[in-house]
DNA sequence: TTGAAAGCGCTAACAC
DNA sequence: GTGTTAGCGCTTTCAA
């Protein structure tokens, strides 16, 4: 589609349009349709482009369709006469070959694995689960399979377990949350090497294997914490970094947060809150905050780096604490009533729903109709507050 | 694809898997595949659903496929007898048309035009021919032809126009975004009884004739910026709902974004800020405002309920005043530089550019994919600060 | 009421 | 090196 501007005070109308028929007769690939005037002095003029098949190119360069295909597929066997008059009017017209015949030649189905930890462990990873059902809802009828498989968050053995299944199963991609580094790389490369397509989620690992990754970026979304605790925070209280995490598996995602975080407030000019970092021991998490609580009373705002706010606010609600503000991660339900309840200030949206379904759209999508998959995707830092929450649920 | 889940302990592999496959040999949707072991007790078996065409029913059927074809279409002209026959092993194996082959065989090129106010007088629309461009590139090889419309956002007359231009072409869809709501109602029954379907973006329109309606819950973006300025301004210290416009054809949407604010301090239990509004008269704001901020000196947060906070501030800045605190609305080049410079608190994002695209996408993958169109989609209402706004350009 | 056959655009195997 | 042809799954026309 093209549009073109004139100023309509210039021609009549009737000039303008002779004038145009002219410009665009010699362009093969524009078929003149319709002239619109509207919008003040500007003058719209629709031209549709006319959709190619090889039939039509076969006919115009005088050869036959398979010699077409030979030369757009590179397959050789072509004369160099053929082959220069079709590739110029393949340049000419701007080619593109119908993505769904050939989507239906091909009739193949494609098998997709999408592995996770298991939501019963960490229902972080729930929404992970609605959005690979989405995907699959969305796409049931097309020739996809995509099957989901589960791994312990905290155990690597079942991770390596659950890839080495997969690779059996010899799917065309894996959509992959990588949660533990050296494990990750491992699984990747005997992916790679038996020529599965890999893209991951939620978790970045530092490979240039993988085709795709759609997460966010968390040193970013420390700063974007930062910012809102700024702003909540009056001057000359301590702001505490708070480490909560069942397992150490993400200890470098909360690294990033932190760094993100400390970089945020060291950027300002006169630094007016002294920023501590407390790891909260999860055997014995009331412990450990009782006693940081005793010691530090000038303590007013708690950025915890995990999904587990609520634990926090639990603990504080017990020792009835004055008015400590909270900002965490994550729409768990239980966040969400704090949240709610105005005991969470802010939550940080992370989109894991999005990004399971989007990894996997991006999959289905390339193999189905050749569609690019963008080599990264980082999704908006939601800042959730108690009133824009329904609208991200 | 199923998952089911056993406890890996109860019985040894070799029974389970017996058992499996007498459970499921019934069933002939399903191709029994391959068998999994991860992951703790779990057991994970991965069963195939076999894609079925109609070739495949014609002969369960012993029909021919053209039989079966006018049973799934309910064409008639087909005896009672076969029509049960197959309609039974359609419901039995849940069959579903290959999207693939139906619209390669269908083969038409769809034509859909987008009609916006015009972004270089209004540039909050910038956005939105991002999203109509992001389609068009991701749908260039496919049979559909988009084209664009822009109308003056203070023209109905261009608005009817425009209208009238795209009647003619007669195409099969009409994406909108309904600014004047007599005018839209029309321009959508003249689409309607054409034949034309017709989704809106932006601004909603009290129509069951549009098929769906991409955009944004106004009034909870009311609410959304209530709440933000609650946590930044003070008690005692006025709040003014500041209504900018260019023209008065946004005046519904002011009013429910009042609204909103309005709803959430009334609210809260004890009051303890005085809300008034204030009417900027476009043709000379600096006036209005500097004699409004004479007669109100306990003015401290401004909420602007349209783009212009750019507007707001620049005004102020001339008259130095005190640490204001403004926020609004759009990620407009001018608010985000005073977004970063903390001029402006927060500004909410619309998602101008995401409301075209998605508009667009579910009308292509409806045409050629018989993909469903939701209603109604509301986007989340994006919170956007110095820190995340990197993430949302 | 039914079946056979053509054809959408593309690919690939197979003759020549 | 080249053209012909069959076929992917579905729809539709036409003949029986």
């Amino acid at each position: 589609m093209y549009l073109f501007f004139f100023n309509k005070k210039r021609k009549s109308e009737k000039n303008v349009l002779e004038h145009i028929k002219k410009c665009f007769r010699a362009h093969r690939n524009c078929v003149f349709e319709h002239i619109v005037f509207c919008h003040q002095t500007l003058l719209y003029i629709c031209l549709n482009m006319k959709k190619y098949t090889i039939k039509d190119i076969a006919e115009q360069a005088g050869v036959s369709k398979g010699t077409v295909d030979r030369v757009i597929h590179k397959r050789g066997k072509v004369s160099q006469k053929a082959l220069e008059k079709v590739t110029r009017i393949l340049e000419e017209i701007d080619y593109k070959p119908n993505p769904i015949a050939q989507s239906l030649k091909n009739n193949k189905v494609y098998q997709i694995c999408v592995v996770l930890p298991d939501p019963k462990e960490d229902n972080f990873w729930i929404p992970c689960v609605d959005g690979v059902d989405q995907a699959i809802e969305e796409f049931k009828s097309f020739l996809v399979d995509i099957k989901l498989f589960f791994y312990g968050p905290s155990s690597t053995k079942s991770f390596k377990e659950v890839n080495e299944q997969i690779l059996k199963l010899a799917p065309d991609a894996v959509l992959l949350s990588p949660l533990f580094q050296k494990e990750s790389i491992n699984a990747v490369k005997n992916y790679r090497s038996a020529g599965i397509v890999v893209s991951t989620f939620n978790s970045q690992i530092d490979l240039e294997q993988t085709v795709s990754f759609v997460g966010q970026d968390l040193y970013q979304s420390g700063r974007v914490a930062a910012k809102l605790m700024h702003t909540i925070v009056p001057d000359h209280h301590d702001i505490v970094i708070c480490h909560f995490s069942e397992s150490l598996n993400n200890a470098i995602h909360m690294q990033q947060k932190e760094k993100g975080f400390r970089d945020y407030f060291n950027g300002l000019k006169g630094t007016e809150h002294n920023i501590v970092t407390l790891s909260v021991d999860q055997m014995n998490p009331d412990r450990t905050l009782i006693n940081f609580l005793e010691s530090n009373n000038k303590a007013l705002g708690f950025f915890v780096t995990t999904s587990k706010s609520y634990n926090l606010v639990e603990i504080l609600q017990d020792h009835s604490h004055k008015d400590i503000k909270v900002i965490g991660y994550d729409l768990l339900d239980k966040n969400n009533d704090l949240l709610k309840k105005n005991k969470i200030s802010f939550l940080i949206h992370q989109s894991p729903k999005t990004q399971t379904y989007l990894g996997l759209t991006y999959l289905i999508e390339h193999f189905l109709f050749n569609k690019e998959i963008p080599h990264t995707k980082l999704l908006p830092i939601g800042i959730v507050n108690s009133e824009n929450l329904i609208t991200y649920l």
